[in-house]
DNA sequence: TCTATTTTTTACCAAACAGTCAAAAATACT
DNA sequence: AGTATTTTTGACTGTTTGGTAAAAAATAGA
């Protein structure tokens, strides 16, 4: 495998994908709207132009801190389904991480949750992108429980797409009741009383 | 009881909750940072000046569409938790009556939801308002569970907070869910699987 | 009809906005 | 060293923004 030969012109000053994980903090923490051109700049170190070169205007950009934030945030979350763990263990494990994430860091809640809250803001194509990622996680959802069924741990009468999206919604819930819900306690136990639900 | 004599003066030539309604409908359609002052105009009928006289800036004014959504759909759809039934029966009906509102009209979800979402691109001074305007209904789950357990329909051995968290997490997330997602049977039926937990 | 008071209308402001252009700077290749 | 190519810099543009000022219009009471 060659290493890629060096193209002509002044080099980049900045790493591509360090400058969108800049930008994705500026929309994950002030929204779309809210987020300005100057914002960008600042967060990323990126002159204005430089950063129009690299990716089109603001509505391109928040794709593709989507796209990011799918292949890096929710891509881990649900591999935490997929984990060599019983049904509910599984669960139990993803709904402690995303609390211990928010509850010690940012108290953001999750990109897409946010994003899809106030979709209407920005335009519809930019609408399906989000759907598609965030029904990544849908699905590993309903997956897990399917899982479960097969090695018995689940009673076969249960609904895999029903209990999936059960637990994904919770997810999503959880991500807006984060921000002015501050105990923590609470909200550990109505997960532990949701996975009752399994048996 | 006298009626209000009339003020010297030249008279409005609109209602004030007519048009804060109004006004409610754009912040819930196109979120606070997304919405102009030429929106607002637009929607109630008011001229600019007429619009900062009754209600001050814009922030003002959404934090009146807040306490209007506050009392009027967020308390309606907390009545339906105290009403006449089982708290199964209630629970259910509550969902039911939010998901007929989500699928059948605006598709939006709820205000508070969304306006929580996104709080960051507002003021700290609303977000405490958010949080109680949304906590009025986690306390009517609490309490709708609490009452099951008293009239011994629900086992005493339940923690009504959590349950009430539970569900009131739930609806959280169907108001996110409900935007990406249109296949309602679906939603029913996670609904029913999450009723199983008072059993 | 005149005065006091309030609302409406219209015009306006400075700041911020998204996006563009053209010149300057930095590199590879010859 | 010179040329081609690309990025960076900094200025610039027309628009939109939230908010304000002042005059015009509409009413009650005298």
């Amino acid at each position: 495998m060659n290493i890629a030969p060096m193209p002509p012109g002044r080099p980049k000053a900045f790493d591509s994908t360090e400058a969108l994980r800049a930008a994705l903090q500026v929309f994950w923490a002030k929204g779309f709207a809210a987020t300005s051109i100057g914002d960008l700049t600042d967060a990323t170190g990126l002159g204005r132009q430089s950063l129009y070169n690299e990716f089109g205007d603001k509505q391109k950009l928040f794709a593709a801190a989507i796209q990011n934030y799918r292949q890096c945030e929710t891509a881990t979350m649900a591999s935490i389904l997929r984990k060599e763990a019983s049904t509910a263990e599984r669960i139990r494990e993803f709904f402690r991480v995303a609390l211990d994430a928010h509850f010690d860091g940012h108290r953001r809640g999750c990109f897409l949750t946010s994003s899809i809250a106030i979709r209407s803001e920005i335009e519809p194509e930019l609408a399906q992108l989000m759907d598609e990622a965030v029904n990544d996680l849908r699905r590993a959802f309903v997956k897990c429980i399917q899982d479960g069924i097969d090695s018995g741990e689940v009673s076969a009468n249960m609904d895999p797409e029903a209990l999936g999206m059960l637990f994904f919604t919770q997810a999503q819930g959880i991500s807006v009741v984060g921000k002015c819900q501050r105990d923590r306690a609470t909200l550990d136990r109505s997960i532990e009383a949701l996975l009752a639900t399994l048996k």
